[in-house]
DNA sequence: GCATGATCATGC
DNA sequence: GCATGATCATGC
């Protein structure tokens, strides 16, 4: 039998027999390695953490637990199964993020970094990454494709502390009640409970909060897939960084640290920028004020590594005259069929304010007409904002979807789907690159499978996307 | 003047 | 060619 050809006070040797799982299925890890009769009939299909404990029992044969020490307590080493995704480009994201470790909100305000249950549970990490594919049916079929070990970098963990204390400081302010993921950068708090009516006591205040877990976010894994699990790539490219060296991050936030560069160019205008940048003013480059603030940041291109892995946009915004910011901000589109069957908490609204940050980067126009870079600023959507406000008009689109939309022909189709007006934080409008309909009446314009999607009763309309209310991203700066 | 519907521009 | 970010422009 194989039990036990590993020293479980050794990483490198666990690491080494993890690797005989590479390139098999979960099933074919059962069949050669397990020692137990596998009765498929004991294990729960719904518990996500079910093909961990499967490798844990099946393939390393210790009983699966749920203790605040690593997995391998002698080595330090954490066992994390996770799956990993293809996209319709060809590249590789981590499917969702690596859940850590629960957060006491009581206990943990007492503790620092390097002596939490965190520290214990992500210093050293066996990531072991299988495939996965929406189309196979049984999860025991998916195939493992990497095991390796993990410790994030001096730079990541200097961000990763900075999260840590961010998450403490707002419960340690009475705010467990609010924590959202978008609020840090790597690290983050993710709800974590049965269902979404479980609540949990914090210290300082007496609002009861969701239970939430720390968590590497998923844009951090799909970072570290890409760059140090998945050997060799042809395509690999070191991407741009805004820090330079981890010493950077000891007296100063990232946040911060981003901030202060931004700063150096308050005040001048977006004509002083495009002569000190060198860039070339195309008459319709829509993506000047963006380059310009890329450029304020030291960087060629929109893929800073820091960027990449916290997941944060970078969003320039014009304020006019008037004191509006010009235009509402939009989102990816959506599928009226999706939308139509989903719940608010899996939705991709709630996934993308749960999950986005912003770097908002602020030029407000002067008397000539000039746009001056005049403010920047880190946001993501306030907790309360997106579960009763954002959810109340997403509720009330989708129910116009299930009543039925009408459509009225006229130069433009107009619908009766809520208006900007009547939500002070969302709208949708269409998103597409020409209008596309396909009438009750069998009558249709435009290229139907490119810029429309279908409605729940057969009717066509083109497809749209969220928008932020310009009104409400002001109030936000 | 602004909301709404529509479309342009860029990067992959 | 498509997805997404950014902006235009008509009609109320």
């Amino acid at each position: 039998m194989f039990k036990y050809y590993y020293d479980d006070t050794n990483p490198k040797s666990i690491e080494l027999y993890a690797k005989n799982l590479i390139g098999k299925t979960f099933n074919e890890v059962i069949n050669i390695y397990s020692e137990y009769i596998f009765e498929t009939s004991n294990e729960n299909t719904k518990h996500k953490g079910n093909l961990g404990d499967l490798i844990e029992k099946h393939f390393f044969h210790y009983s699966p637990n749920s203790n605040p020490n690593a997995d391998f307590k002698e080595a330090g080493v954490e066992l994390k199964v996770t799956p990993y995704k293809q996209n319709k480009n060809g590249s590789f994201s981590a499917k969702e993020r690596l859940v850590l470790t629960m957060i006491n909100y009581n206990d943990i305000v007492k503790e620092n970094f390097y002596n939490s249950h965190l520290w214990a549970k992500c210093s050293l990490i066996l990531l072991v990454y299988y495939l996965y594919n929406k189309d196979t049916k049984n999860k025991l079929d998916y195939r493992i494709d990497y095991a390796k070990l993990f410790s994030p970098p001096e730079k990541d963990l200097e961000i990763i502390k900075q999260d840590f204390y961010t998450i403490i400081n707002k419960i340690k302010s009475g705010q467990a009640h609010t924590l959202s993921e978008s609020d840090t950068n790597y690290l983050g708090a993710v709800t974590k409970a049965a269902n979404s009516t479980k609540l949990t006591s914090q210290p300082f205040s007496d609002k009861l909060a969701k239970p939430r877990a720390f968590s590497f976010k998923t844009s951090y894994m799909t970072y570290v897939l890409n760059n140090y699990i998945i050997p060799n790539k042809d395509t690999y490219i070191k991407n741009e960084s805004i820090i330079s060296c981890s010493k950077d991050l000891k007296n100063k936030t990232f946040n911060q640290i981003v901030i202060d560069k931004l700063s150096k160019f308050i005040g001048k205008s977006k004509n002083d920028l495009i002569k000190e940048f060198k860039l070339d003013d195309a008459k319709n480059n829509k993506a000047i004020l963006n380059l310009i603030s890329l450029r304020m940041l030291g960087l060629k291109s929109n893929s800073a590594e820091e960027f990449i892995k916290a997941n944060i946009k970078i969003k320039a915004l014009r304020i006019n005259r008037k004191n509006k910011i010009v235009e509402s901000m939009s989102l990816p589109a959506f599928k009226f069929k999706d939308l139509i069957n989903e719940d608010w908490e899996t939705s991709n609204v709630f996934k993308y304010f749960d999950e986005q940050k912003f770097l908002f980067v602020v030029f407000k126009e002067d008397s000539n007409g000039n746009y001056i870079f005049s403010s920047c600023k880190f946001w993501n959507m306030p907790y309360e904002d997106l579960n009763i406000i954002v959810k109340d008009g997403w509720s009330k689109i989708q129910n116009t979807l299930k009543s039925g939309v009408i459509l009225k022909k006229g130069k433009f189709v107009s619908n009766n789907f809520p208006k900007k007006s009547d939500n002070p934080i969302i709208h949708i409008r269409p998103h597409a690159q020409k209008s596309a309909y396909i009438f009750k009446d069998g009558t249709s314009y435009g290229n139907i499978n490119r810029d429309a999607n279908e409605l729940p009763d057969g009717q066509w309309m083109t497809t749209q996307s969220f928008w932020l209310n310009n009104s409400y991203i002001l109030d936000q700066l």
